[in-house]
Parts: C-alpha cells; structure tokens; sequence
DNA sequence: ACAAAAAATACAATCGATTGTATTTTAAAT
DNA sequence: ATTTAAAATACAATCGATTGTATTTTTTGT
C-alpha cells in the first residue's frame, strides 16, 4: 500500500527533471540554476510536497533530534528547564524529544533505548533516583552520541554536567537556618546514590560541623521527595519535638510538611523554621513565604541544550569540561524569619 | 563516512544467513526456525545490534510516534494532561513528541510541518491562543493523519475534541457566586476566537441571565490570563469599586489578582469573592483557598491518547464521535465562602 | 524410496532522499 | 569557429530495514 504523499520523484516526473537535482534544488544547492529551482519550488508547492525527514535521516545519518529524559515533567523546576533546552533547540533547528522516566531506572533504560533506536544526535538527561548503574547511558554513549547531564550532575567519562553548586547551596541555607537561632535542624535529602542528595546533604552536615553544631543521623531523612514523603516525615519530627528547622533537599516536601506543621498548630518559623530548594512558583505563595535556593533553571536548560549541540557539531563528541557550575542564591522570605 | 553501528546485513554476514531472514528473526517472524532465530538473537545481542528505527520506519510507513502540541508545557494543568498522554502512549508502544506552541501560531504551524515531515503517525493538540485560521491543521490531516485535540476544543471536520462541558462548569461556577451573594461580578476571559473561551463567557453570562442579573461587557476583561494579565486586571478592577466577585477562566490569572488585591488590602472572600478555573495546585496553598473547576487532567490525556490511537489504528481516521465531554466539579474554598 | 506438501531460507525490489561521479549544455577564450 | 573551462544536469549507488516471490531443504505420506 502506497503512501499518497508528494515524493521528490513526483516532482522530477512532473517536470522531466532527475530527483537529484530536484533534492538539491529544495537544498539550495549552488549546483542547480536559479531558474530550474524556481521551478522546482513552484511545483514542489503545488503538489503539497513535503520532505520526508526519515527517508532524509537515514541517508544523512543525523536527525537533528535531541532526546531529553526528565524525571517528572510537572515540576515547575524541570519543566522550566525544559522550556529553556526547547528555546535554545528551536533556535538551532534541533527537536526536542521529551520523556519522562518517572524517576524509574526501568523505564529510563528503555527511553535510551528507543532514543538510540531512533538515531537522536544526542540526550539531555537528568538521572532517575533509582539511577545507579549507568551501562544505558555507556550504551549510547560508545553507538548514539554525547550526553549532556542536567541538574543532577553524573561522572561519566567524556560527559559534560550542568548544574549549580550544591554543596555551597546546601551550605548556605544551612548556615541561614543556623543564623537565624536554629540549633536542632532535620534534614530532608533525597537518594544518596545521587550526587546531588549527597552534596545536599554534605553541604548540610558541613555547615552544622562549621558552626559547632552536632550532626545526628536521626535527624536525616532520606526519600523520595514527594509530597507525601514530607507529610510522612513531618509526623515524625513532630513526634521527636526537638526540631526547630527544616532544611529540605526540595520543595515539595517542604510545602507539604509546613502544611501538615500548621495544620497541627505549630508555628513558623517560630516553632520551627523551614527553608526549601528550588523556588518553586507554590514558595512565594504559600503563607509564610517559604525560603529556598532559586536555580536559574530556564537557564540552566539553555546552557545544557547549547553545550550539547556544541559537542554534536563538533563531532569529537568529547567533552572539555567536566562540569559547568551555574550560580544559585538563597531566597530569604518569612518561613525562616524568625 | 559510514556510521559505525551494526545493522542486520553485519550479522547476516556474521552468520551466512540472508539479511532477510535475519530481519524476520529479530521481528519473530514464524518464517524463521526456532534454531536460526536463537542464533541470529544471539549474534545481535553479542554485536551490539540496535534497530535503526529510521529505516524501519521508512520501509513501513509508520512510525509510532505520536505528536503533541501544548501551548505551555509548565503549567500544570497541561503537564498533567501530558503524563497522561504520555501513560497511554507508552503502554500502547507509542513515542510522544512534545510541542510547545507557546501560544504562537507561527510556531504552531513550523511544528506542525516538522510533525508531518518526521512522518508521525497522529498528533494530540491544544490550539494556541493565536490559533483562528486551520490551514496546517487541515494540512497536517490531509497528507499526515488523524488529529485529536483536547482541553480546547476545534471543530474541524473528521476530528474529535476532548475537553470537558466548559458552558456547564462555567455556569455552575458563575452561580456558586451568585448564591454568595455577589451582584456584580467580573470575569476574566482569553481570546473569543478560542471555543473553549466563548464557551466559558457564555456559561457565565447565561448564569448572571438566569439569576436577573445585568451582564455588563465593561466587567468582562479579555487577556491571555497571564499572571501579569490577572495583576494588570485586579487594578482596574480596584479601580471600578463596584465589583464583589471574580470568575476567572483560570487560575494562573486568579491566583495573581487574588494576591495584587490582599496587597491592597481588600478582604477576600469577603469585599470579592474570587473563583479560577483548573484545580492548579497553588489554589489549594494560597490563602484563602481558592474555589475553582477541577477537570480530569491526567484522564484528559488518557482518553485523548487512546482516542487518537484508536484512529491511528482502525486506518479509518475518520472519528466517530465530534467531541468526547469529560466531568468537571467545582471545588469550593475559601475564596467564595462569603 | 519417491512424490507432494510444508517449512525454512534466499533473492531482489522497495521506502524517499542524498551525493559522488559522469555527462551534457552553456559560456568564455583564443 | 574551435577548444577549453565552467555550469548545469543526469546517472547510479547508498542509507538499513521490510516484504513478496522464488528457491532450497526438510518433513510427511504412501
């Protein structure tokens, strides 16, 4: 069964012209006359013809296609981050292809897979929680093409990573926590096998240790990071009754756990102060203001996207740089003005 | 320069055995033995052979890729509708690409264009503000395929809209007001070339009707329901004095009215009752609550993916239905309890 | 053991565009 | 007018997989 679409062969037919000099005069090949291109175009658009990209891919061999995985497309962090890889991609004439890994290593693998299988010229991609062995990411490293990392840094050879300093981040609104009076404060972090939790949660036990404060492990709590989790964890530290700030590796958690503390009658920041991370939209919103470390995230999406099309076009596919640092600065509102 | 990927023909050479039957192997085929199809599987496996989705896809004219157009992907009303999308898709073995049109209907059109050219199979739209004119929809169904669109609603021959009732949930919305006791309210609206707004004004001004109320085209504020819009509207709204309650088309307008006005010191609910339109999960943070229309946004993508790839599948691409209508429910908070 | 049927595999065309090389046409130079 | 160079176009192979048809191999029945 034959598709019914314009084929570069219809035009040659139409005008008794070879499909070569047709596909180079829709090219703007130097080679074709201005007069015969005229032509072509004029009859190109008459008919509806419309350049298939798959039959052009394959002999090309590039398909202008990045893929970017995300965790979680709803969180205004990385869907602002990806609005900012789609500017810069439009801007280069790159699609973007975007999938959701649902923070599944599972579902992450078969996403390379699918992304190789469909010869993208290279990935964005912000690893999973679950992420812990990368032979996905070597897989389409050594036959697809470079990967660029994104929020969540990852030390593979040749690769380069976007991100802010998480450790110096964490440090600081540790330190504002510990400025503000706070002497027992718990700590919210994610996975430790990413590096970005475990910088997070460094930087935390760093400043505790700077300013004399004893870090306990108890008052560290690791999870996923969802709404729920910090609902969870709240109802613990109300039980131990000794916290009086929450540093949170998100804001999610946050939100929800400040709900749950208000709902239960305790205030903040008196009672307990709270700072988050990524100054999402809901921050400024929620009352008190939650504190939190603002990432330059539409930015952090154009640099990510711009560094990988360098390194696609510059074919060596090999990274100079290791990691691009972006700056981060603590937003100070009431949740931890005391 | 030739790439360095295995195709079929390297185990075909590998193994002596035809390109073809190596092809059939990998696409279990019962033309193949049990015996060679394990070999060949084995062979693959051991040269790293990864499918070249392009060929593939140019030989059979399919792609299994559907395309979705969303006017902004950090909303979170749209982001949701995508994970659903995105949850069907994958279950039905579908790859999404993901459009944002940005509400421009120039870059609507080029992805439009670029979605017919990579040959997807169908794509899933919410027309963008600017959207009046359907030429490359029209376009894109004629040479492409079959076209869905949900949230707002296009009547275009052959295709089916998924959206909820917006007449009804705007009338339903408009008279929770009117039983608060309001008497002279505004509503935010977007651009009347859109159906899904048209259809929100109607339901409000038949609701003032219904209830005697007088309908004043002064109090209706048309805009692209920005957070700015929403802020730029609350000051002429200060400004008019009379105005007791708001119903805007959604939240995002809402939420930044609602906070302009509590700098000014106007009491809500009580001087202006306030009612948005989306469940957006700020509305349930702010204070006070934010009464609005929830719809089924994960849903919505469900059942606009199963939709679209029913058509893809049955060939036919003709729908049955015009439109599928979902439920909505007004979720009253504290922003209207007068 | 042999013909017929069934199973397994090989051959070859094809999808639609690109591109190196060859050929023809046009223009420039003598 | 004729040679030469340059410009324009045509030819043909190719990208990697799929698939209808032909051929070979194996199995079955008698």
């Amino acid at each position: 069964m034959k598709s019914n679409k314009t084929t570069i062969h219809d035009i040659s037919k139409a005008l008794n012209i070879d499909s070569s000099t047709v596909s180079r005069a829709l090219n703007n090949s130097p080679r074709v006359s201005e007069k015969t291109r005229k032509k072509i175009r004029q009859k190109a658009l008459e008919l509806g013809y419309q350049r298939n990209s798959l039959a052009s891919n394959l002999r090309t061999n590039k398909t202008h296609t990045i893929g970017v995985i995300v965790p979680r497309i709803s969180r205004n962090f990385f869907a602002t981050v990806i609005a900012g890889i789609e500017e810069t991609a439009y801007e280069a004439g790159y699609n973007v292809v975007i999938c959701q890994s649902l923070e599944s290593l599972e579902r992450e693998t078969k996403f390379m897979d699918t992304l190789l299988s469909n010869r993208v010229d290279g990935v964005l991609i912000s690893i999973s929680m679950e992420t812990t062995s990368y032979e996905h990411l070597l897989a389409f490293k050594q036959h697809g093409g470079p990967i660029v990392f994104y929020d969540r840094p990852c030390h593979i050879e040749n690769c380069t990573s976007v991100s802010i300093d998480d450790f110096q981040a964490s440090y600081n609104a540790t330190k504002h926590l510990i400025e503000q009076g706070c002497k027992h404060i718990a700590h919210f972090s994610g996975p430790q096998e990413i590096e970005l939790y475990k910088n997070r949660k460094k930087g935390f036990i760093t400043a505790l240790e700077d300013h004399n404060l004893l870090y306990k492990e108890a008052y560290c709590f690791e999870s996923g990071l969802s709404s729920n989790d910090g609902i969870e964890i709240a109802k613990k530290i109300v039980k131990l009754k000794q916290i009086d700030g929450i540093y949170s590796a998100n804001d999610t958690a946050a939100i929800s756990a400040m709900q749950y503390l208000k709902s239960k009658g305790i205030q903040i920041p008196n009672d307990i102060a709270v700072v988050g991370f990524n100054n999402d939209p809901i921050s400024a919103v929620i009352e008190p203001g939650l504190t939190t470390v603002n990432q330059p995230d539409f930015e952090m999406g154009n640099i990510a996207a711009t560094e990988l099309i360098k390194q696609i076009q510059n074919k060596t596919a090999n990274s100079e740089k290791d990691s691009i640092i972006l700056s981060s600065e603590l937003i100070v509102r009431n949740s931890s003005n005391k």
